[in-house]
DNA sequence: TTGAAAGCGGTACCAC
DNA sequence: GTGGTACCGCTTTCAA
């Protein structure tokens, strides 16, 4: 291990010189500076980092928790992240909980043990357990896409009751008077949220909403195929399948299409996230983008502003969405 | 900040009790224990992880390269790192490095600076700059899916060369004799290994190999559709088409489709990785399983290994994969 | 401009 | 079984 020590040694100085040459150059002489930066090439060395880091007492770390890396759109925002750590000059610890609430504690009690500074939390849980719920009082916390349940914390999100409304609408506009809906988890406020939207045009059109047209519980594939399934029992089949992701929506586009109804003409269909593939599947799914790689990055930028204890302007940023109309969607069968 | 110091006074015990009680209960006497127990209750105390990883030496954190998050298929993998360095207490540093040098190179130093122990790379290439080279000599580092071209260290791969010939054999079987190839990157070793599989059969089988037909530099869904429409421009179009990974087969599913042409009626298509959605597409994908979460699994044990000092059995892993024959292939049209 | 030395928060050796 | 203390590697104040 070779240390600031050694360096100094070598360049016949103080390890204090050594430190300020490296980190504050313009403090001192330029001819030491250079016998320093000599030393320092020769004996191959590179600070500490986790020294450093205890002096500061800032890891300058971030931990990120996703209930899940399988999801594209997750990823996107991710992705901002990632891309906004780095430019503030953090780190990212990704955190994979799924789901797990005992995983959640693990990574939320780094934020107590100084390995980091901040957090994100792409669900809506509050990470903390229990017994750390005094202590993480005053901890940078930020949520993205869901709201994190019953605490205050700032949270960036996209206006899930008006992108619900626009696919409605977009819907109803088409003529279409009997919906299935198939949503993911019901405990996310995203859910809520969307289907609030949805609901609220239905009865601006005086359309009726059927408890039994409500399926599914979590954002698969999977979970797309099986809704199908039991929306195509129902006594009034639907004209239009709403689904609270493109994965559940292509899901459904596949049952649907291997059992030999056409899409969009006898049922339409709608996703939400705009995941990269949505575009590519026949027909092209409609669905709502919502700027996921924005919203990792915005995140950061809020995180940053508490990290540094400065004043946040707001706490909730709203970021716009976009309907994408494409062909799984079009005119109501009659 | 509550510190060691603070929990000792309050417990009436010197720090180094303290530190026992927390760390190696068994040293110490139950009575005191309990004191010291209560008093790291009362006042919230944690241990800072930055300070015990200085005297340690160790940060007990590895950096993932990775050179997108998008690619589904990568973050399989990336799952199965986090899950393997959860079990082995290590924390995961994600590193988005957008195929770019420099990042590489920025969350290489890491290494170098203690600021991770080791580091897996999804990417081929050698993630040191020049000046680092001797530097990272004896680093812990495992290459996944890609061999770091150049460089001998582990790596974790499946077979591809085999992966390539299992493919080929499929559709050689079904009667195909003119083929089209979409590859990503031509770089990286798969892109050899697998073509050199396939070739490996046309050649026993008498067929000849044409330049022209193979297209495409990157794994991306528009590689697919672009792939395609040259590929559909060829003197001989092709009965079959080899994607080297499911978004570009994806693509080109897509671009078929909406030109009319019946899969696999007119055209076969085969994929590579066995995304998730590849088998909720019209028609599903023919493709192959690679056992990516395992790949990042075992990545992390032999990394674990190496930053123990530990003796590595071997140095590289191959992992069997395994055809999937769905329905986007079939036999060739005459 | 530079060096000596006191920390940062824990750990672990050595003595009692 | 417990306390004193040196030390991990670096930063920063203070004095020269």
């Amino acid at each position: 291990m070779t240390n600031i020590k050694k360096v100094s040694e070598l360049a016949g100085v103080s390890t204090a010189t050594v430190s300020r040459a490296l980190k504050n150059p313009s403090l001192v002489n330029v001819k030491t500076r250079e016998k320093v930066m000599e030393a320092v090439k020769t004996a191959g060395y590179r600070p500490n980092w986790l020294a450093s880091s205890v002096k500061s007492g800032k890891s300058n770390s971030i931990v990120v928790l996703v209930p899940n890396l399988v999801n594209p759109f997750f990823m996107r925002i991710i992705e901002g992240i990632e891309k906004g750590a780095q430019e503030h000059g953090y780190s990212v610890l990704l955190g994979d909980t799924q789901g797990e609430h005992k995983r959640e504690n693990e990574y939320a009690s780094m934020l107590l043990s100084n390995r980091a500074d901040g957090l994100i939390q792409l669900d809506h849980s509050f990470p903390f357990s229990e017994a750390d719920e005094d202590l993480s009082k005053n901890v940078p916390l930020v949520s993205v896409c869901e709201r994190v349940t019953g605490k205050d914390y700032p949270y960036i999100e996209l206006d899930n009751y008006a992108a619900g409304r626009a696919i409605m609408n977009h819907l109803v506009s088409y003529g279409h008077e009997k919906f299935g809906f198939i949503a993911g988890q019901r405990s996310s406020q995203i859910f809520h949220d969307r289907l609030a939207g949805m609901k609220s045009v239905l009865s601006e059109e005086g359309i009726n909403f059927e408890e039994s047209s409500l399926v599914g519980e979590s954002y698969d594939l999977d979970t797309g195929v099986e809704g199908v399934k039991e929306l195509l029992k129902l006594p009034h089949r639907p004209t239009a399948i709403c689904c609270f992701n493109d994965d559940i929506a292509m899901g459904a586009l596949f049952e649907l299409t291997r059992r030999g109804i056409s899409i969009p003409k006898d049922i339409s269909i709608t996703g939400f996230d705009n995941v990269r593939v949505s575009g590519y599947v026949n027909p092209p799914l409609t669905t709502v983008d919502q700027p996921a790689f924005d919203m990792g990055k915005r995140a950061v930028d809020v995180l940053v502003k508490m990290m540094k204890n400065e004043e946040l302007t707001r706490k909730r940023e709203i970021l716009p969405f976009q309907l994408l109309e494409r062909e799984s969607s079009g005119p109501a069968k009659r």
